[in-house]
DNA sequence: TGTAGTTCCTCTAGCCACTAGAGGTTCAAG
DNA sequence: CTTGAACCTCTAGTGGCTAGAGGAACTACA
């Protein structure tokens, strides 16, 4: 059995936000001690730790809580686990695309500028100039 | 002079984001027509579209707001704008490589249940099991 | 057994960057 | 002069937490 603080410390996800995940639904509500102390099992644990997993690669939690009531399913379901995947890594590569066209563009800004502070400065220039990017973002 | 809707249409930036953004104090206040329409002018305009340009570069309104109070300044003051910018740079560069790793795995975690599903769905174990990562995120 | 210090409890409010909706007013075209 | 679109202010909601107040419970040590 862990208290709040153990959980914590076992998963890294920190205590309000365990609370939180309670108060959403996503962490069953745990025992509690006679004095209202929240006490976690192992199944609880490992629950945290999907969460947290899952949250780290990004999903919303509202994907997550799905994929959670999936545990246990076969079938038809579990196509609705791999269409979540699916669609996550989808939305990733769309994100990943995205930010290295404004890296580029950034890369080109900074440079704009490196070290000469003649008149005006060419960053707040070329921020403001949407229009010598080479590509739309 | 433009109305709000058509400073949104010219600018591609929202009608009540418009307002939000004065209600910050990113935009200047407007002048207004007798009957309390915001009336807005060319200066309005570019402001606005560098608002719209940094954000989409993922700069927080606290940076942009931060930029735009640098217009017309010089000599020291500058190497701040060029600070914002190389400090973003290396921020989206983070979160790009970032990307990349957690794209890999998910990646993987698609795979590992394409097609059968004879018990359990390898995508809710691999969702849930960090341990098979290969990097760490 | 007492007490000090840490951890826990609930609750409210704040963060960012918007977005949605209610309920009412003004503008522009015909 | 009427109609309908666009405008006004204001409040509240989104996601995913985070911070703080004010108080109760647990744990370690004397």
């Amino acid at each position: 059995m862990y208290s709040i603080g153990e959980l914590s410390r076992e998963t890294g996800v920190k205590v309000p936000t365990i609370r939180f995940y309670e108060d959403k639904g996503l962490l069953p509500e745990p025992e509690r001690t006679s004095g209202n102390q929240r006490r976690y099992d192992d199944a609880a644990l490992r629950c945290l730790q999907f969460i947290r997993h899952t949250r780290d690669l990004g999903l919303p939690l509202a994907d997550i809580e799905a994929l959670l009531t999936l545990e246990g399913a076969r079938g038809e379901d579990l196509n609705r686990a791999h269409d979540i995947a699916e669609r996550q890594l989808s939305d990733l590569r769309d994100r990943i695309a995205r930010l290295g066209r404004l890296e580029k563009e950034l890369a080109r800004i900074t440079k704009a500028c490196d070290g000469k502070h003649d008149h005006v400065c060419a960053v707040l220039h070329a921020f403001g100039d949407h229009g010598t990017c080479e590509e739309s973002h």
